[in-house]
RNA sequence: GCCUGCUUGGUGGAAUAGGUAGACACAACAGACUUAAAAUCUGUCGAUUUUAAUCGUGCUGGUUCAAGUCCAGUAGCAGGUACCA
């Protein structure tokens, strides 16, 4: 039996010793790759996520690096986060230490893999060189006006005792926590994403796979699209009908992308924050207790669905401007959002459900102003939200279509200085204050005299202070008397450290620029960069798709525009985003159990019936599998990789994991699938002893080089073995991983089957180089293992380069041609490749099966397909 | 509601460019070896009908000599997203 566990562990020795994770810098003429895969947190172990993840990441990097790229290929921790600080409060144990901890763990379960990281290019986003660097960037950011202090909500979450981004808000609740948020006004660092919406929009294009680059997934480029949310329209005015004391302005603005359907107003509705609705509640009472109301309502989906939409009727009239005739009502309503546009709206209830509920509700007018079709007559069913049709009831904009009547409504009101053409978008600048001890510290100073001072960068860096205790709930930087309290750089006098810390999305934001120096005393070494950048080929979670993707690619493009990095030629396509192409990879899923309470099984608990169903094993209690679902502990379904890798090996797991499913799709994990693996392994080690026996190589035997005269017996072997180099490199070019162990096992089944007593040496080394080179990169411990005992080189073999594939050899020279009658096959035969249509034609006629179909049947046509197929055509 | 995917045997999945559907596995069944078990090897394995054939890639149509693949419609599942003006 292959003895994994003595094998792994002696080539992890000989990989340590050799260093053969060392980076090595492209030369001229050399191709680079850089191959990330997304920096874990160091919770402490490995899950199975990370293995599927890091070894789709490994088996790319070995690969490449086998046909000779320069493989830039590192590892790191993301490794501020709550986590940490739950664990002090929990077991006492300081964060900076319980850290510390888990990523020596993990450190080690990733060497025990056998990835291929170099860990001289490690990065640890708690570490202090690492934060006081991207202490420097923030200040950076705050010179060039892209931070800014804002007063405002902010989603609150209760258990969690802090403030979260719009992005980590799931559902209304949560991201960690999974409780509904509440919205509190607390002043808050807040980053202006929003200036580069248009790039990161516009961007989005490059991104589509082309040619050779895959690109990004067409679903994550979506996701990001409709997160930025671009609309279009017209911002314009509805003057009040009669002058408003003590309010400064003379009307309400509006936004709305539907200028056409002004003459339909009936309504204006503004949000109960909006600064009019907070004039009238001082007031009235009446309002002031609405606004409460409507504040009270959790922002929770489901309570969104149920909530009825409401208003409250001001008594205040404004006047259309298309129509100054017309009086309409202002409403104060709770489904207006002050966070978007600018917090009112006009309602038209003839083209909008929303607005046609709301005019139903309070009685108001329903006017049609667009016609379906030009000549139906019909009593139109209201309300009618297409935008194809014609302009009625509308004055200047009768009789035209409604996108023409759209332009003209915005060109008039221009035109009128009613208002102006505006692009709003849906992204929202992004929070990244955390009232948290376990981050970068905010390099900050509030003055009472000067008020917010940044800290100088020669005063750099603010160091997190080590004596801090978590026996209270709050910020414990916030009650650290003697780290809270400085004097003022600008003015001398007591001041106070910003006591808040970065959201950790910020050090995921830049950590694959410092990778590409992770030693520099700049933040980023802009040669570096310019030799890995960008990141050629990205592998991470889908659940990544709009928070950390985003944030990153706006990193890039706010370092760029400071300076950090603008010599970089980042690529052809677009050079200011940071990754090229982009795999998400599946979940890895696990069948979970129930019992008839519907409490969560172990699977270990359940046995299989003959008849397919389960039951508990002790008390054989009948229980019901569920579909496979992400492994999580709350479902009792998590396989833990340790266990694995001490039963099995970690080739195998490495194998198994990469096998029968393709990488972006989930995974289903099967105890019995991951047999079947294990089996293979054991069956190409056997194929290693009997071959080694049968043919004593040496290392004399493996000249890869194109030999004078081939045999037939050797054309034929050597045929077997690169036309299976062909498939299995086609497919890993396609990350068709699955189908390249597939090919793997369909060519060690021919090489088990083959007489090699009947070729000449070299020939069968390289058919077996081929065999163990195109495995390598799933199982490079044995296949290390397997060349040490077939070919006894005399020094250690630690690099396999991928083979030439020898297109003249795998030529076919014949081929097998379908023959179908009426399209369907009825049989087929074998014919030399570009044999003529004629003897095509003939062979096929003459097959017995086929004159049985066309017997007493006219033959009106054939279809001829060369070296394919033939069709006859018969009636 | 809207957007994006997906739907192929008992299961995971194959199928360049429309051209032999089900590669490679898992499970199951049968056999060989063995005192026995394990391991290994061999065979069967979409459905219906007893050899030959017919049907078969969610469903209904269409284009084509030929459709899992292209087009239209429709159902189901999964993911994303929303009082977005």
């Amino acid at each position: 039996m292959y003895n994994f566990k003595k094998v792994e562990s002696e080539w992890h020795k000989i990989w340590q010793l050799a260093k053969t994770n060392k980076t090595l810098n492209p030369k001229n003429d050399e191709k680079k790759l850089y191959i990330l895969e997304m920096f874990p947190y160091p919770s402490g172990k490995l899950h199975m996520g990370h293995i599927r993840n890091y070894t789709i990441g490994d088996v790319l990097a070995r690969f490449k690096k086998a046909k000779g790229y320069k493989i830039l290929h590192p590892m790191g921790w993301d490794s501020f986060g709550m986590p940490a600080e739950n664990a002090a409060i929990k077991h006492g144990i300081h964060p900076k230490t319980w850290t510390n901890n888990n990523v020596q763990a993990m450190r080690e379960a990733l060497q025990t893999m056998g990835f291929t990281y170099d860990w001289d290019y490690e990065v640890a986003t708690h570490s202090e060189e690492y934060y006081s660097l991207e202490q420097q960037i923030f200040l950076d950011l705050y010179e060039n006006k892209l931070v800014y202090r804002k007063d405002a909500y902010v989603n609150w979450d209760p258990v969690e005792n802090t403030v979260l981004a719009n992005e980590q808000v799931i559902d209304g609740c949560g991201w960690r926590s999974g409780v509904p948020i509440v919205k509190k006004k607390i002043p808050h660092w807040c980053i202006k994403i929003t200036k580069y919406a248009e790039e990161l929009l516009k961007n989005l294009e490059d991104l589509k796979g082309k040619d050779e680059v895959p690109g990004w997934p067409e679903k994550v480029l979506t996701m990001q699209e409709m997160w930025i949310g671009k609309s279009s329209g017209l911002e314009i005015s509805f003057d009040f009908q009669e002058k408003i004391e003590d309010f400064a302005e003379n009307g309400i603005t509006v936004f709305t992308t539907r200028p056409e359907t002004l003459f339909g107003a009936s309504f204006c509705a503004i949000a109960p924050e909006h600064k009019f609705s907070t004039f009238l509640a001082q007031k009235n009472q009446k309002i002031s207790d609405f606004i409460k109301k409507c504040q009270e309502i959790p922002s929770t989906e489901c309570a969104i669905s149920t909530t009825e939409k409401i208003g409250f009727d001001t008594g205040i009239f404004v006047k259309n401007p298309f129509n100054k005739e017309q009086s309409i009502k202002v409403y104060i309503a709770n489904f207006v959002l002050m966070e978007y546009g600018v917090g009112a709206v006009f309602g038209c209830p003839a083209h909008d459900e929303r607005d046609f509920e709301f005019a139903t509700r309070y009685n108001l007018s329903i006017k049609s102003v667009i016609k379906p079709e030009s000549n139906s007559s019909q009593v139109d069913v209201l309300p009618y939200i297409e935008t194809v049709g014609i302009m009625i009831n509308s004055s200047f904009l009768d009789g035209l279509s409604v996108l023409e009547a759209r332009e003209k409504a915005i060109q008039t009101a221009e035109q009128q200085n009613l208002g102006v053409r505006k692009t709003i978008y849906r992204l929202r600048d992004w929070t990244v204050s955390r009232q948290r001890y376990w981050g970068c510290p905010i390099p900050m100073i509030h003055c009472k005299n000067c008020g917010i001072v940044p800290v100088p960068k020669k005063d750099l860096p603010v160091l997190l202070p080590e004596d801090v205790t978590f026996d209270q709930p709050g910020n414990p930087l916030d009650r650290h008397e003697k780290w809270k309290h400085v004097t003022c750089p600008k003015c001398g006098k007591p001041a106070q450290r910003e006591t808040d810390t970065l959201d950790t999305f910020f050090e995921s934001s830049w950590y694959f620029l410092r990778f590409c120096n992770p030693h520099s005393v700049k933040p980023i070494d802009k040669l570096a960069a310019q030799r890995w950048m960008p990141v050629d080929l990205y592998i991470g979670g889908i659940e990544h798709a709009v928070l950390h993707l985003l944030y990153a690619r706006f990193f890039s493009m706010a370092l760029r525009d400071m300076g950090y990095t603008e010599h970089i030629e980042y690529s052809k396509v677009n050079d200011r985003e940071p990754f090229r192409s982009l795999l998400t990879q599946g979940m890895v899923c696990h069948t979970s159990f129930q019992d008839s309470k519907g409490n969560w099984l172990f699977p270990d608990d359940v046995e299989k019936l003959p008849d397919g169903s389960y039951i508990l094993s002790k008390t054989k209690e009948k229980v019901t599998a569920v579909r496979a679902e992400k492994m999580s502990k709350s479902k009792n379904n998590v396989v833990d990789p340790e266990t694995t890798i001490e039963a099995y090996g970690v080739d195998s797991l490495r194998l198994f994991i990469m096998s029968d499913s393709p990488y972006d799709k989930d995974f289903q994990w099967s105890t019995e699938s991951l047999d079947g693996t294990w089996r293979y392994l054991n069956k190409m080690w056997r194929f290693c002893e009997n071959i080694q026996e049968k043919m004593n190589f040496s290392e004399k035997d493996l000249i890869i080089l194109p030999k004078k005269e081939i045999g037939e017996k050797e054309a034929e072997l050597l045929k077997i073995a690169h036309t299976y180099l062909s498939k299995i490199t086609n497919a890993l070019n396609q990350f068709s991983f699955h189908t390249a162990i597939a090919f793997h096992r369909e060519l060690t089944k021919a090489l088990e089957n083959y007489d090699f007593s009947q070729v000449i040496k070299d020939a069968a080394a390289e058919a077996i180089y081929i065999w163990l080179v195109t495995i390598f990169p799933f199982t490079p411990h044995f296949a290390l293992e397997a060349f040490e005992i077939l070919f006894k080189p005399k020094e250690i073999h630690i690099d396999f380069l991928w083979p030439e594939i020898r297109e003249d050899i795998i030529q076919k020279e014949s081929t097998t041609i379908a023959v179908q009658v009426c399209g369907k096959l009825r049989g087929t035969f074998s014919a030399p490749i570009g044999a003529d249509d004629a003897f095509l034609h003939e062979q096929s006629l003459a097959l017995p099966a086929v004159q049985k179909f066309i017997n007493g049947k006219q033959i009106k046509k054939v279809i001829i397909i060369k070296d394919k197929l033939v069709n006859v055509i018969a009636d």
